[in-house]
DNA sequence: TTGCTCCTCACGTCACGTGAGGTGGC
DNA sequence: TTGCTCCTCACGTCACGTGAGGTGGC
């Protein structure tokens, strides 16, 4: 029997760590003293400690400990944790490789330009959306404002429900070719499932295009800028494109811009909007 | 201007996380009403909860974050926050890479064994530690007892000091071989100076060994077992290498036992002792 | 008797999420 | 007037660390 002190020195953990255990009987003292409260521990619980410790450091909550430790699981439900935990730790992984890029990007920012930030450009990690969609090709505008239209007369009432997110339009064309481009408009969902119910409405298109509804992957390393109106987003355009080439990246797939008020036609281009591109830093040339 | 709710959806955050920065000073609207407490932003704040997100993802606190955009840093500071950032983030992916390795041991030993503890056996992750030892050569036994001596007459009073952790011996030659073995044995430092102290107070040894402190390294996995006594050592050394067998795992370095108790030497073999192997993955061989 | 160890509260951590209960604006 | 949005508390999160203030054991 060892009082808290010798135990916590054996186990090399803090006495407080032992009697958190207690309370939350994860470790409970082989023996408490009714009338000091003083807690004894006998070697053979070592063991369990030690299991506690090495499930802790892989990652597991305390909770969880409690379960595996508690020898009510099979050895399928016990598989089936471990899989999901090696699941969450391979994304931790990628995670973090991710943002030792990004750290690595600001560095060479900073040895290059003295500072962390350029303008309002922005680089962010995009999360997968869920994208309500119509695409088609021809001149920009007049190409936008007919899937517009087009959109519109699928929404009840002309006007996006609650669930949708915000208008967006994809460049699956590059943008200096404004004669013959090749967009996709549409809106992000906050709950897939709302878009799918409009979807069954059975709304159809005066147009013989296509809705649908898709997964837009994740982006890693998106840069980004701001803009009022689509005049100051022309000049957007020009940043973000010095601004990535500046830095050594290069665009790693299509655009997308951000149309975060829906006004009335006439007045659209007068909207607040963001440009995005995916980008990956460029890989060397060997000379 | 924007009231809370536009701005949190233009920005998709939510409107506690508005709140919250404002209480922390971190984003303060352009415009608080001083009537009803509403807040008002403006679109030229964008930027800057962009930049607040993108840095947070980066994983710096918010606290971090305050000082990075107050501009009160140089770029030298900025510079040396990253470089401190990229460290972290780093040694973030060695230690998820190496919890990757023991989910998938422990995977594999499932799939053997039907069950995630082996006896009292557990697999764990060892730090860095300061080591005071000597070193001999001789018959295990003899050797010991011998250096244990020469251990006790540097010691004020025979007695380790306080800032001392538990006495091991490192194995640096096979375990069968206990004619002529190479140990080492000392003491685990929690400070290394209160050693450096004792080793200056000039205490000088009655054999011509040489006292030494040394790092033991970090060991990403070691496999461990705890006994009682020096008996039931022997039977927990053929556990261990059983155990160690079956797991595919190969030796990757000298043993350590560690003697919890240290008692007066007729009764030390029955003090409580754990027996460490580093271990490794065995490669496999291609037949 | 004097240290030393142990005890039980109870607050702090970090960045918000999640109600509760109440009010302003169209 | 009715919703809708906003407000301010205030608790909960997770696994303990860190005192404060008091008592038991040799």
């Amino acid at each position: 029997m060892f009082r808290i002190g010798e135990f916590s020195k054996i186990a090399q953990v803090s006495g407080r760590l032992l009697r958190y255990y207690d309370e939350i009987g994860l470790l409970t003292p082989q023996h408490t003293d009714t009338q000091t409260g003083y807690r004894y521990y006998t070697i053979e619980q070592l063991p369990r400690l030690n299991r506690i410790l090495a499930l802790k450091d892989l990652g597991f909550s305390l909770d969880q400990i409690a379960q595996l430790l508690r020898n009510a699981l099979s050895p399928d439900e016990i598989r089936g944790m471990l899989v999901m935990k090696k699941a969450q730790i391979e994304q931790n992984v990628r995670e973090e490789v991710a943002r030792l890029q990004q750290v690595e990007m600001r560095l060479a920012q900073i040895e290059n330009e003295g500072r962390l930030w350029d303008h309002d450009i922005v680089l962010k990690r995009v999360p997968q959306t869920s994208f309500f969609s119509i695409r088609d090709q021809g001149p920009l505008i007049r190409t936008f404002f007919a899937l517009l239209d087009d959109m519109r007369s699928t929404l009840p009432a002309g006007e996006p429900p609650s669930s949708f997110g915000h208008l967006a339009v994809i460049l699956h064309s590059p943008i200096y070719e404004q004669s013959q481009t090749d967009i996709e408009l549409g809106f992000f969902l906050h709950q897939p499932e709302a878009a799918t119910k409009a979807l069954q409405a059975g709304n159809t298109l005066s147009s013989n295009r296509c809705l649908m509804i898709r997964e837009l992957p994740p982006v890693e390393m998106m840069a980004s800028i701001v803009c009022q109106g689509w005049e100051a987003g022309s000049a957007g355009y020009h940043a973000l494109g010095h601004w990535i080439a500046a830095n050594d990246f290069q665009i790693a797939g299509p655009g997308r811009e951000i149309l975060f008020e829906l006004r009335p036609p006439h007045e659209i281009s007068e909207g607040m909007l963001e440009i995005q591109f995916p980008v990956i830093l460029k890989e060397k040339t060997t000379i």
